[in-house]
DNA sequence: TCCTAAGCGAGACGGTACGTCTTGTCTTCCA
DNA sequence: TGGAAGACAAGACGTACCGTCTCGCTTAGGA
């Protein structure tokens, strides 16, 4: 029906956009990315990309949000009763194994950009999740808050590390030293909450 | 002296500018104040703006440095062999004094590039003096700057959580929690480097 | 037969865009109708459009031939050895009788569109009839382009002032004061061409 | 003081701006002239056009109107009294002298452009003259616009024919052959009207 | 009765020009 | 004579149309 003829076309023009702007963040800053460049890139009129998109912030935010979805696939294929706060191993191994990627967005501020709003997504699924396991137990609210600013905002550190500093770390020892690390913190306020 | 006269002026224009970018930061987003904008509220000719700074961003920065000297003051007047990794308390301290500076950065992103800037001068600080304490202990360059991020960056955690959570903490008990949260995380990778 | 078909189809098509331009150019200056609007009022898609004319222009050229066709309906049904140099009281009648769709297409720039088709077109006429005419006295080219000019020329102006001024005369009498205005500069340059 | 330095430059750039159009008009079509070609043509900002000019149009007229000014000179210096209505002969003698420009602007539409401009001027100004000369005999306003309308009209027609034409026609001739064809018919609705 | 080719609506698309906005330079005036 | 004022060139922005195109849907004639 119609809707397919449609989807298709606007599919291979949404991904003819996705992949110019990827491959522009890889070459300049973010800021200096001018629509003409992404059009330019993308081959694709400049009518063509306002009918999909408001603006350039809303095609990068629309990138970022598909790169971030994959990145939390882990998070929704976790087994809900999982004794650990995020699989948070599985993400390091997942960010690994697409490297080129996330440091091809490493140049520009692109990897900043998605790592802030990676950031607020993980909050918000972890706070939630605390919410959940430790219902009985009486939390304040701005405890469970902190902690999860805390956890996540340690993530995005080791992660930006990771990249900017390229130790030779494996995703595993990554998450060693990060559970070692953050796992302390969290159980100084909240007590054990998990025991893997 | 010629040269008074010019400075005194000088001063005057920067400190005209100064003004008219704080209080812009707090009525609008930073990507959307413009040159116009600042030199209109100075009541300053354009030209007089770039006699004086580069672009708008050096303008900012240069505004922003100045903060950040005085909220490194506690740093610097730290005794030198004072057995606490930076002095936060004295710095939790300082910020609530100036509260209303920072809440008054706090709409528009401003306070985000003010603690970006902090973090990284910190960082640079305490990577530093971790060296010159552990001089003889032999511990990787990779690590230390692991944990430069790691204690800065939670840092600016605790900050920006205080300022947007805004919870009814005084400066004691944030740094409080800061020290029970991270202190262990530091010394899981590096032993234990102060005892207060 | 399939052309008839075809036909058939194609005709109601082209009267729904010639419907939808000749109301359009009672409400907006022609200049600031689009494509966009004439299909939207004739209801039919833009491909249509474009297998049919090739652009606004000649949609509204084609429009306007076929008044003009019908405008010149009295020239072509004189007898041909009339005296008179073009039929201009039935032209008159005929305009009056058509009033609402002349004054409809006065808003907008339309008549005067058709009026300097309608100009150049009898001119033609004009100066072809006065060539046979004078085939034997010898009048330079120069002097019957400028009579054709002239007479076509004074007739617009009048029909103009008819719709513009829109004085209280009848046909009969515009045509009365066109002939007592334009007839002895005629005669001036070729001598008397007519008797009536 | 201030504004001669803004004038100053401002006029530079109008000029400059004038001057681009002027040429624009002689290689095509009025419609197909671009703003774009405008000011690459007078290497002056997109912006200062618009500082100056409110779009295409405002420019063209702008410019149209200074020709006209100059064209209309004639009418200005004539003495008051004089017996002729217009000064046409001054006027055929004016255009003469300033062939190339009036022949310049004749390729795209620029010419009718301003003789369009120039007779709903002159005509203005006959009919102010006319209800002058005739203050006592009481001809209805309707006459005095039709003449007014067939006067301007008429000359306009001789200036176009004479351009498009090219017949070599002295001014003098012209401006006989003008008077010989249009006063009879002046004369034919309001009596004589001047002598000359 | 079914088949098939055309006319058609819908509208995505590449492209071009628009008028607005902002930047950083450059010229002119004035103190 | 050096600094302030602001005109300017440059060029990106988001909008509006254009003319082309691809896609299914009707629909009416010939099989």
């Amino acid at each position: 029906m119609r809707n397919q003829k449609e989807d298709r076309r606007s599919q291979r023009t949404r991904r003819l956009l996705h992949q110019a702007v990827l491959a522009l963040m890889q070459e300049k800053r973010y800021d200096s990315i001018t629509v003409q460049d992404i059009i330019d890139r993308a081959d694709v009129g400049r009518s063509t990309f306002y009918a999909h998109y408001q603006d350039k912030e809303d095609l990068v935010n629309s990138h970022l949000q598909e790169i971030l979805d994959d990145l939390s696939q882990p998070l929704v294929d976790a087994t809900p009763n999982s004794r650990r706060l995020l699989p948070t191993l599985a993400l390091f191994q997942h960010v690994r194994e697409n490297q080129s990627l996330f440091e091809a967005m490493s140049g520009g501020r692109g990897l900043d950009l998605l790592l802030e709003k990676a950031q607020i997504y993980w909050r918000k699924q972890l706070v939630t999740d605390l919410q959940a396991r430790l219902g009985n137990e009486q939390k304040s609210a701005a405890l469970l808050s902190l902690v999860g600013s805390y956890f996540t905002g340690t993530l995005v550190i080791f992660l930006k590390w990771w990249f900017e500093y390229r130790p030779p770390y494996s995703p595993e020892q990554m998450d060693d030293m990060f559970r070692r690390m953050a796992m302390p913190g969290v159980e100084a306020i909240l007590g054990k909450v998990e025991s893997g």
